[in-house]
RNA sequence: GGCGCCAUAGCCAAGUGGUAAGGCGACGGUCUGCAAAACCGUUAUUCACCGGUUCGAAUCCGGUUGGCGCCUCCA
């Protein structure tokens, strides 16, 4: 069948072809960077991780960007409207708009590691491409799109017939400053009230650039589209966000840019549906508002968190629970688990090519030769099952839960024929590869007090030789204190890190 | 005021006309010195509510309730 996905333009599922074939140009909507993303952000940023490594299990070569915007422009909701959030943060942390920047944009792509979302080829500041957005809206003015009206230049999107058909909106059903966004003033200078700023002149302003209407600083649809198209060429393949860029955001990037092109600006548009924490919209007031490292500092596995984000359908609304993430990480260890016992059974991680985690436990793995094996081929129907089903799922507009679903039958399935060697190796790098959408399984590094581990726990195996089970059960709940798991096996004991 | 989405077990969540996937949790069992892991079994006569269409509805239609999004610089 191949890939699919739910264009927002188009409405519906539909089949996914790159205009270039076996290359597909992706660019996402970003950070702004003047506070720490929330794990709502993460969901969109998750979606273009996942469409990413589809993409290339799919054996596609993609080339993504992802823009991370510093420029400020943003205002702040509610009680704050109208004051710009850069500034405010600036006002706040009493550091430099430069600053504070570029220290939360640090903690993004450090979130993203965390959450073991591949990186992408380019992270395009908006504040270094405003040459190119000047370029544009001089391009724009001079075919007579734009327009100047007192301190601002605007968009008349009357001469863009296309506009709200991303949204699926019709331009005389919308009611003016019903978003409580747009000031009295801001829409007496517009031709149209959907007429959207391409350059403010402000000299005041915390970041301000010269351009040839005076100086002040770019609207913000402006980046994407100038960035996307330097770094992919005039045609996406895919562009991503949350739903609520769809409106006015995305529609405003492809008003500006087509008609310099003279091309159609993206081919799949895939946007994520809100995460709402404890039921309910995440807000700061509500106390449900949660961010990657503010998790983390709570002792959650930020692995925890991509399984809980990615378990959903990016479509659907999610909601966000403390109970959930727990649940979720214990999935996560039993894939973990999995993978580890049947290597260990495999008489070792994937060969030599070592696909991945050495097993840190010490002790024992089970010579190839141990009794009990499943017979050479048994796993087959099981394998072969999975990778379908496991196939179709990701295959059609990354369908998670079913994926997940194939994955933990295929490890019922396995665990009840308990295979060794080849077999158990087979079920292991199955496991992996699907790992590679996935991104679940950690590399384990070996750590500096695992020669004591094993002292502790040969201690242990001493003390249970000896009927002593007092002192081993008070070994391995001081191991369990240190976040060491212990368990007998019929081939001795191993232990691993939770 | 306009446009749109969602509601499935204690929790998370698939399924969109053919008789309720999967995970977490809980309970019982096998295994174990005891555990852990793993496996087996139980945990929704029912899919927010009320009507309708149909041989048949969680799935389609109408209405109600609740939640969410956008309406022109919030993923």
């Amino acid at each position: 069948m191949g890939i699919r996905f739910q264009d927002t333009m188009a409405g519906k599922v539909i089949d996914f072809e790159p205009l270039e074939p076996g290359l597909v140009r992706m660019y996402n909507c970003g950070p702004t960077v003047y506070t720490y993303a929330h794990i709502g952000n993460f969901r969109a940023f998750l979606l273009a991780d996942l469409i990413r490594r589809l993409c290339e299990f799919r054996g596609l070569e993609v080339r993504q960007v992802m823009n991370i915007t510093d420029v400020g422009h943003m205002t702040v909701d509610t009680d704050d409207a109208g004051e710009d959030k850069m500034e405010k943060a600036v006002r706040q942390e009493g550091k430099s708009a430069f600053d504070i920047a570029r220290f939360y944009e640090a903690a993004f792509l450090a979130d993203l590691d965390a959450l073991g979302i591949q990186r992408a080829q380019v992270y395009p500041r908006a504040s270094d491409h405003v040459a190119e957005m000047i370029e544009l809206v001089a391009a724009l003015l001079e075919k007579g799109i734009a327009y100047q009206a007192g301190d601002a230049i605007l968009f008349d999107i009357s001469k863009y017939p296309e506009y709200g058909r991303l949204s699926h909106k019709r331009l005389e059903d919308l009611q003016a400053g019903a978003g409580g966004r747009l000031t009295g003033e801001m829409l007496d200078q517009k031709r149209n009230p959907g007429d959207f700023r391409l350059w403010k002149v402000d000299p005041a302003h915390v970041l301000q650039w010269d351009s040839p209407w005076g100086r002040g600083y770019p609207g913000w649809h402006l980046e994407c589209s100038v960035m996307a198209r330097k770094y992919l060429g005039d045609t996406l393949d895919i562009h991503t966000g949350g739903e609520d860029n769809i409106f006015p955001h995305h529609e405003s990037e492809r008003a500006q840019i087509e008609p310099v092109t003279g091309k159609p600006f993206v081919r799949y548009w895939l946007h994520t549906r809100h995460l709402m924490a404890e039921g309910t919209k995440m807000s700061k007031s509500l106390g449900n508002f949660y961010t990657v490292h503010g998790l983390m500092e709570e002792g959650f596995d930020p692995i925890a968190i991509r399984y809980l984000l990615i378990s959903t359908h990016y479509r659907a609304p999610a909601n966000f629970t403390k109970e959930g993430l727990k649940g979720a990480w214990e999935s996560v260890v039993r894939i973990r688990q999995f993978v580890r016992r049947m290597e260990e059974a495999a008489g070792g991680p994937g060969g030599a090519s070592g696909s991945g985690a050495a097993p840190t436990s010490g002790t024992a793995a089970a010579p190839e030769a141990a009794a009990g094996g499943a017979p050479e081929g048994s796993i087959a129907p099981a394998l072969s099952d999975f990778e379908q089903t496991f196939g179709e799922a990701v295959d059609d507009d990354l369908n998670m839960s079913k994926a997940f679903a194939a994955v933990f039958d295929f490890m019922r399935e396995v665990n009840r024929l308990e295979p060794t060697g080849g077999e158990a190796r087979r079920a292991a790098e199955a496991i992996r590869r699907a790992d590679r959408i996935l991104g679940l399984l950690a590399e384990e590094k070996a750590g500096e007090e695992d020669a004591a581990i094993d002292a502790l726990v040969a201690e242990r195996q001493a003390a249970r030789k000896g009927r002593d089970f007092a002192r081993s059960d008070q070994i391995r709940d001081e191991l369990a204190t240190r976040g060491i798991v212990l368990e007998d096996t019929p081939q001795g004991p191993r232990w691993y890190r939770k």
